[in-house]
DNA sequence: CAAATAAGATAAACCGGTTTATCTTATTTG
DNA sequence: CAAATAAGATAAACCGGTTTATCTTATTTG
């Protein structure tokens, strides 16, 4: 590419490296105003552009910040990428995206590569399972920042949604509509933080209003293997919710297509709220509530304490949450009065 | 972060650096098997990670490429992107992403980062308006390749959607349907061949099958203003469209919009086809039917030629075009015979 | 006016690797 | 058995910058 090198304007300017180099760092008082004027001349004549390879060799510094997620591609996740790369951008770094699939082993693998790449830190939404090698890549000095997920002794630098808070606010929505029995659609919640920290929310809402927690109310979903129990036979069960509250996209999606091919309908038979944003949500037949997450917030923010971690080693770590807010549109109603007898 | 280097290795090892330069790059025949065991076993105590920026400056690549988009946030572009790092990721190449949200100043500014980088090359979707930047670069030695964008005059390497055939398929689906009346609703697209690509597409369709093209079924749309002429006024008119084919996901979201609060219905009132895949459209009150795109495997050839580029400076450059395909859902019918007199 | 200081600039070491030319020593060749 | 060759290894230059110690020369100080 482009050849021209340091030592090339300082010939032409007739000058030193050295004061090249202290020139394009700035450092105008260690010379005269004709050696600048000289300088900046030859640097144009030139067409001279410094290699920020060399300049990162002696500096041992990348501007580099790695992000692992599980794909790029999902709603809340490009946004969040978004806001990590537009704070990057503005302070002159750049992120190198890692997505995983949640694979345990592409995520070990990522983390390898970002270490030995010697990004300046990382960010990461975390599977959880590898944990010991992150705190060993922390011991090793690489600054890292959980956003999103949080597991159970990994409770450094964090960002996250105000799970809690949110799943309290949505929970008493429903309550407020009337919903008495409202199921609870999660995926598996021991060792995952965050996911049990909506469970707290649910239950603490039902609790101030003084509405027993049946357990057969929280319904279990997997990645692969979708629902635990159908929608239809929850909806069959004898002490039938009246409302289903999903506990991310994924989730909502997936129940939204049983509950189209059962017929059932919303929110006549059944509410919903669901946790993410929906896109086009209100281009749907029933454009469903949810309680939306900050997720360009969310990655500005996390960048943003990467940074302050990166360039402060001995920071105290901390954990911040961001609020999330219900968009109401009209998948939640009153539960019928033959139902909530 | 890691402060192992390689004198560390060689000392251990008791051997010189030059050699455990050879070991590193794997040019095993110029040392004994014992020396090999030796550094191998100095590698492996002292966790030696080689420095890649170090490596970089020698050899004079980056290993990275630049990849400059209107919004990683987009359905489509995420998807995109995905592809062009999965492709890196595979051949341990890491992708930079910038995003311009469409403005050229920030394009302009984002091609000089990335050349300052000195990236081993850009993947761009192009706003057209910094054609001569870009050959400016190209001819500065930066392999470049186009995607999804084409300019008139950036004839260089190129891949993007068959956009022609894909219209001519949508507008010709339409007629079967009984369409005559099809109204084309697209941003301006003189210079930017691939708009006029669809335009030219949906014309030889129209004349395929023996249907004038009328002018006033050109409608035109802009991202800031909006509708040239509202989609109430279009219907409205004398001779009215009985279909829309809208030319991208923003502008089919637009329509989708003045169309639910007009109360005008599809596909009773309307047929509707969009060009890019629509997000949960199977969950909308009318799924639409769309002409989709193969962003995946756009970014994917996109990042092969690329590379292929970069290997081969003397490359001549080439045009891929990835077909598209309709997905039928509820949006359109056939027009209702007193319209259609 | 000699000594101390300030201004302006440079030489040389360094960052952490790679590569090429060269050197040793042992082995093969005629 | 001397000369040529092969095997194994290293010294030194290089990639393109930054930084520190040092050097000159002019100016200030007492």
């Amino acid at each position: 590419m482009a050849k021209v090198k340091l030592i090339d304007v300082a010939q032409l300017a007739s000058v030193s490296k050295s004061t090249v180099s202290q020139y394009l760092n700035g450092r105008f008082d260690y010379m005269s105003k004709e050696t600048q004027v000289r300088i900046r001349a030859a640097i144009k004549e030139l067409d001279y552009v410094p290699n920020p390879i060399a300049r990162n060799l002696k500096a041992d510094k990348t501007k580099t910040i790695g992000v692992i997620v599980r794909d790029i591609t999902g709603f809340d996740t490009s946004r969040t990428i978004r806001g990590v790369d537009d704070y990057c951008k503005a302070i002159d770094y750049n992120a190198l995206i890692y997505n995983t699939d949640f694979d345990p082993d592409i995520e070990a693998k990522s983390l390898e590569a970002l270490y030995q790449l010697r990004v300046d830190g990382i960010i990461i939404a975390s599977s959880g399972k590898n944990n010991q090698l992150i705190s060993d890549y922390i011991k090793k000095g690489m600054p890292i920042v959980h956003f999103q997920l949080e597991h159970d002794g990994s409770e450094k630098n964090l960002i996250l949604s105000d799970y809690r808070q949110a799943a309290f606010d949505a929970t008493e929505y429903l309550i407020q509509l009337g919903h008495k029995r409202i199921c609870f659609v999660t995926q598996d919640f021991k060792n995952v933080k965050s996911r049990n920290e909506r469970y707290i929310g649910y239950a603490s809402a039902l609790e101030k209003h003084h509405i027993p927690l049946d357990k057969n109310l929280i319904q279990y979903w997997q990645r692969e293997t979708g629902f635990e129990h159908s929608p239809k036979s929850i909806l069959s069960a004898s002490a039938a919710p009246t409302a289903f509250f999903t506990q991310h996209l994924a989730i909502t999606t997936e129940l939204l297509t049983h509950l189209n091919q059962e017929k059932i309908s919303i929110p006549d038979d059944v509410s919903l709220i669901g946790f993410d944003e929906i896109p086009m949500a209100e281009f749907f037949k029933v454009p469903i509530t949810v309680v939306k997450q900050e997720p360009y917030i969310i990655g500005k923010e996390a960048a943003k304490l990467l940074l302050e971690n990166i360039n402060d080693k001995n920071r105290h770590s901390q954990k911040i949450m961001i609020s999330c807010s219900i968009t109401q549109r009209q998948s939640c109603a009153s539960p019928r009065e033959d139902i909530s007898l």
